[in-house]
DNA sequence: CCTGTCTCGATACGGTGTACGAGCAGGAAC
DNA sequence: GTTCCTGCTCGTACACCGTATCGAGACAGG
């Protein structure tokens, strides 16, 4: 589908990709005027808006800069930072994905629309997409910003107490926002700054211990993966609950079968487990002292 | 959206628990004929197909038995089997939930739709919905296809062994359907028969290393959320080297910005990994030792 | 004032899941 | 033999999705 949103296919990104040649080149050299909006139009074919987001896009990876009332000038390679996003009244990045949060928070991720997050934001559908690129690109800000609002424990004691206390927290931001888990399994591994930092200290617990490197990245992506699955499950229960609250009847009907499959294809082993409380708190308490355990156990 | 597919809010679902409540209070006994679909429909007031479906579910969980230019009749509880899935030339669900399988695999899970399922089965699309309840309930199908597809590992032998052979086993499942854990991800947590007999053996295993019910039972939610995050990673790592395939320009670019990020937001622990080759078999297989050795340790 | 440029927002497209009800074949009853 | 009435089939329609496109307006320079 065209909504597939296959990021890469996109018209625009044609047109950015031809004029990001052009400039490697060196064909268009820094301080040149970059053709202007109708021109590219007319030159790629493409609508005068299709052109004008092409030049937007380059705008903000650095590689032009607007010059007011003249056009788009190939920006100096060593001219600085990535041009900041216009501050002004004009919402930012960071601003759609806190809304968005908020919305996902309350609602879920299922529901969470560009529609509805611009109607909660009060500006135009489309206008959102001069903000971020599509929903992916929204969901990834959303991950950032979550990631960001949380404070890393301190990076002094004991490797194990520190790694412990990472992933607590982690587990503590699935908890408070249900759609995370979700989010992160539906998209890809984006570099996220806020991301990177849980990275960074979790590497930097493990150093104490365990020596070999690749060793180790392998162990902080382990003990990510565990602490995600555990989410999952979290977002599945909590469904369930939600569920549950709406329409009790069916879900006591569902109970019985589910009772009866146990029963019907449950072996002795399940059987004998008998009556579970089931708290995923503990259950993640029990698994991730487990595998701290055995990361600790090879040091 | 109305197709958000919360299970339990459909009208069909009223019937069927109005029904059901009938019978269960002796209002109808077994062998009295249930109402007819257009009796339900003025009843209810349903449309008449609804009220089709009503009795469709009620048949297939057993609750009444058609009898060919008659109607429908309350079955016996004690009659033995929820009555089998008419054979003959209609699909049963496991077929169709075979097709969407192949399907997925193929396509990915983001390009199933009930469309494309119908059309790969040759019937109209809206025959499906009298062969699954909908799209969740065939996601549902596709994953106890997968799981029942599994050959379990033999029960004997060291419980280390064991527990390790069943992780490879569900791990090997989602190398050969990456859709596996998005799909596990995104819907309830099912009683599925093939996943019990997987929850058994590794049950099993544990009972070997872990006394008490408790831990144990936790341990294997842990273990299995475990493999579930090492699925969610190799699902977007297979879609990531997808995505190079079609578009490696576009994917060179970000390549460039992620390790521009990486050297300005990542830290020095993050630096010293230096070259890492990614393999997520060995990571699968690093994490899963250590989880493994946390495990048995606590024997 | 004109004119080239940028900004905005409505509309439209192609897709989704699925509720609905008109039409059908065929045995039962008259 | 006709007329009902049964359950079944499936084409249509609805509400919603993400987002590309384009026309109309805003604004500064000449």
């Amino acid at each position: 589908m065209p909504g597939q949103s296959a990021q890469g296919e996109l018209p625009s990104d044609r047109v950015v990709a031809a004029l990001r040649a052009r400039i490697v080149d060196g064909g268009l050299a820094p301080g040149d005027r970059v053709p202007s909006t109708r021109a590219l139009a007319v030159e790629h074919g493409v609508a005068l808006s299709t052109a004008a987001r092409a030049l937007t896009l380059l705008r903000d990876a650095g590689w032009v800069r607007t010059v007011p009332r003249v056009g788009s000038v190939v920006a100096d390679p060593r001219g600085g930072e990535p041009v900041r996003p216009r501050r002004g009244g004009t919402p930012t990045r960071e601003d759609v994905a806190a809304v968005a949060v908020e919305l996902a928070d309350v609602d879920g991720l299922v529901t969470l629309s560009m529609r509805r997050v611009a109607a909660a934001f009060g500006v135009p559908t489309m206008s959102l997409y001069r903000i971020v690129r599509g929903k992916d690109d929204l969901v990834v800000g959303m991950i950032d910003t979550v990631f960001a609002s949380a404070a890393l424990p301190a990076g002094t004691g004991p490797a194990r107490a520190r790694l412990e206390a990472l992933a607590r927290r982690q587990w503590r931001l699935h908890r408070r926002h249900p759609w995370l888990a979700r989010a992160l399994s539906l998209s890809r591994p984006q570099a996220s700054p806020a991301l990177l930092r849980f990275a960074e200290a979790e590497l930097a617990a493990l150093e104490a211990v365990v020596d070999d490197p690749i060793t180790r990245f392998d162990l902080h992506i382990a003990i990510t993966s565990f602490v995600r699955g555990m989410a999952v499950e979290l977002a599945a229960e909590l469904d369930a609950e939600a569920d549950t609250g709406i329409d009790a009847d069916t879900w006591a009907g569902q109970d019985t079968t589910l009772h009866e499959h146990l029963r019907r294809h449950g072996g002795p082993a399940l059987r004998r487990v008998g009556d579970y409380p089931f708290d995923l708190q503990r259950i993640f308490d029990t698994g991730l002292r487990a595998l701290l355990d055995g990361v600790t156990i090879s040091s």
